[in-house]
DNA sequence: CCCTGATTCGC
DNA sequence: GCGAATCAGG
């Protein structure tokens, strides 16, 4: 395989999206994940800004007169770590940043945006696991991740990526976590906890 | 062990 | 220019 322009574009838009470049050397196929990486540092895209624009070269302040140095190459500017991958500033977060009075409200598994039914009444929902038959420990741990959560869509799940699904998926408020899955399990470690449980633990939580 | 990007260097 | 091998890290 060669790198064709169209090739290259979907290489230029997938880095620009954050994608990793083993996502994009799937993607493209007959690539290996560092044939992806050589062609970004050859096309000079090596440092990923969310936002594709890239930035102005930031320079190192450096001293004044900087101390002659020995190195036979420039140093290369730090590379700052990327930061979020993509921004959607959909859905305000529902807990103020400030302290929110210990744990939610239990029972509250939905909060948010009132649900648009599109789906006519009736429509069975996806088992949505209730408050009393999760420790609480792993509840506040979900809540927790889903704010993190990749928010990817149906087709970009991969056999390494969490596959929980949140919200209501009769609305557009729905999306799947993302995370990166444990090996061997279809969660990521926080969905996994409340996936998978002993029917003891279910039993005992039960009123 | 799974993964990430960075770099080198023979081709 | 290309990318496998390797490095360095999470």
């Amino acid at each position: 395989m060669s790198w064709t322009d169209e090739r290259v574009e979907t290489l230029k838009r997938m880095w620009a999206e954050g994608q990793s470049a083993s996502q994009i050397a799937k993607e493209l196929g007959g690539v290996t994940r560092n044939a992806v990486i050589g062609k970004v540092h050859r096309l000079g895209l090596s440092n990923r800004v969310a936002g594709g624009k890239d930035e102005d070269e930031v320079e190192i302040p450096a001293a004044p007169a900087a101390a002659a140095r020995p190195d036979p190459r420039p140093e290369p500017a730090p590379r700052a770590e990327a930061p979020a991958p993509r921004a959607a500033p959909e859905r305000p977060a529902a807990a103020a940043p400030s302290a929110a009075p210990a744990a939610s409200a239990p029972g509250n598994v939905t909060p948010l945006p009132l649900r648009k039914a599109i789906v006519p009444a009736g429509q069975p929902l996806p088992p949505q696991p209730s408050a009393n038959e999760i420790s609480p420990e792993a509840l506040a741990s979900v809540r927790e991740v889903e704010k993190r959560a990749r928010k990817l869509t149906l087709m970009e799940l991969t056999e390494r990526t969490c596959k929980w699904p949140i919200g209501d998926p009769a609305t557009d408020d729905f999306w799947f976590c993302g995370l990166p899955s444990l090996p061997g399990k279809p969660y990521c470690e926080a969905h996994v906890g409340v996936a998978f449980q002993p029917m003891s633990a279910r039993r005992d939580r039960r009123r």
